[in-house]
DNA sequence: GTGTATATCTCGGGG
DNA sequence: CCCCGAGGTATACAC
């Protein structure tokens, strides 16, 4: 990675125009050709950026980066103050856990955290709207559609409003009841939902992955 | 702004939980007290980042950050290869010429491009929810609820939905026909929007820019 | 502070 | 390749 402390200003022309006044930034060259400027705040966006892959045209302190869009940045640099150069990991090497997708997992595994007796049909139901994240049935054979969120907000709710609506026109499927899971329901959330029929319920995670570590045990 | 290469691991705890395997990479600290890790790929998004403000304690080579949410970030710091310190601007200095608004302007004056024959009333007409971008009457005298998107997506079908369901209410508007005009309308938004009985056009932003250079000719 | 809408969102997965 | 959903999204703005 190329590391410039430099004096520039900087304008973009794609997907929108921006200008970026003069002032001392730092501008990082990535192994991959990427670019980014970044000033001394804010830990995550920088001011501009082109992702890799594009070209990079260095020209006596005016830089042109474009890509296949025909994206343009452009770098006016006034003053170099520092440079460096280092090879650093070209791996995230990063895991995470605790995301709506390991949730959806250990939900799927154990519907009747869900309500008592469901049973899973299958994952990623589709939809032409999308996908629902589970669909069961219950004890008495109706259909249940299931929307995990790690919160459950109003989105949720309008999700799976939408899901439910195409749901209902499927007579192999109709009726359907639809229940809202996540870790916290937000009360808007509750609000809607109960006011549209649909229901909701707090998962308790820790339970969860207990009961998970107990099956992996036993199996 | 400290940069510092090193050989490092990091965990995160809060939202989520994340674990980053042993690897060399850049940790900015910036004059905020933000501190991010970048890879040597990837021009916007840091592998971890902790925003400010944020508590950092430095003890032999572990950094424990943490804010007032009780996230936690910690970096152990196996090997220092490199370290620099520049004082960098702290203004963002950045002034964006944004599309939507943009593609509203344009639309605002030349409403035929959305439907031929509309007729603009206001724009950012207020209803309780926010604000409709375009009020417009067609030839028949009916009212037209416009909503802008520079990519029509499924948020903006349920956002006109929202503002179709209070105008609807007001006596002066009733009945309103609403309409979903962006460069773009996405295949969902298309089938949400058709089953609700609202209109989706792709507006050719070309053209658009053309007529209004044209019409800024002639006046 | 909360809620809402935008973003050069990024990133990963599936068809 | 596009479409779609999730994100520790961030960021700005209104209430």
């Amino acid at each position: 990675m190329r590391m410039i402390v430099a004096r520039c200003t900087a304008t973009y022309d794609g997907r929108l125009s921006s200008t970026l006044t003069s002032g001392v930034r730092l501008i990082m060259v990535k192994a991959d050709g990427c670019v980014a400027l970044h000033a001394d705040i804010g830990a995550y966006k920088p001011l501009n950026w082109m992702n890799a892959p594009n070209t990079l045209v260095e020209d006596d302190g005016l830089w042109t980066v474009t890509n296949s869009s025909g994206d343009v940045l452009t770098i006016h640099i006034e003053e170099v103050l520092a440079e460096f150069d280092h090879a650093l990991d070209t791996e995230r090497g990063l895991t995470l856990d605790g995301v709506e997708k390991h949730l959806q997992e250990l939900l799927a595994d154990h519907p009747d955290h869900v309500e008592e007796g469901l049973a899973l049909v299958r994952r990623e139901f589709p939809t032409d709207l999308g996908p629902v994240d589970l669909l069961c049935r219950d004890t008495d054979g109706q259909a249940v559609a299931v929307e995990v969120k790690r919160i459950g907000e109003i989105d949720g709710v309008e999700q799976l409003t939408r899901y439910l609506e195409r749901m209902e026109r499927d007579p192999l499927l109709a009726p359907v009841r639809g229940i809202l899971a996540a870790t916290i329901v937000k009360p808007q959330a509750r609000v809607l939902a109960t006011s549209r029929g649909i229901g909701w319920v707090e998962v308790d995670l820790a339970a969860l992955r207990d009961e998970e570590d107990v099956h992996l045990r036993l199996f």
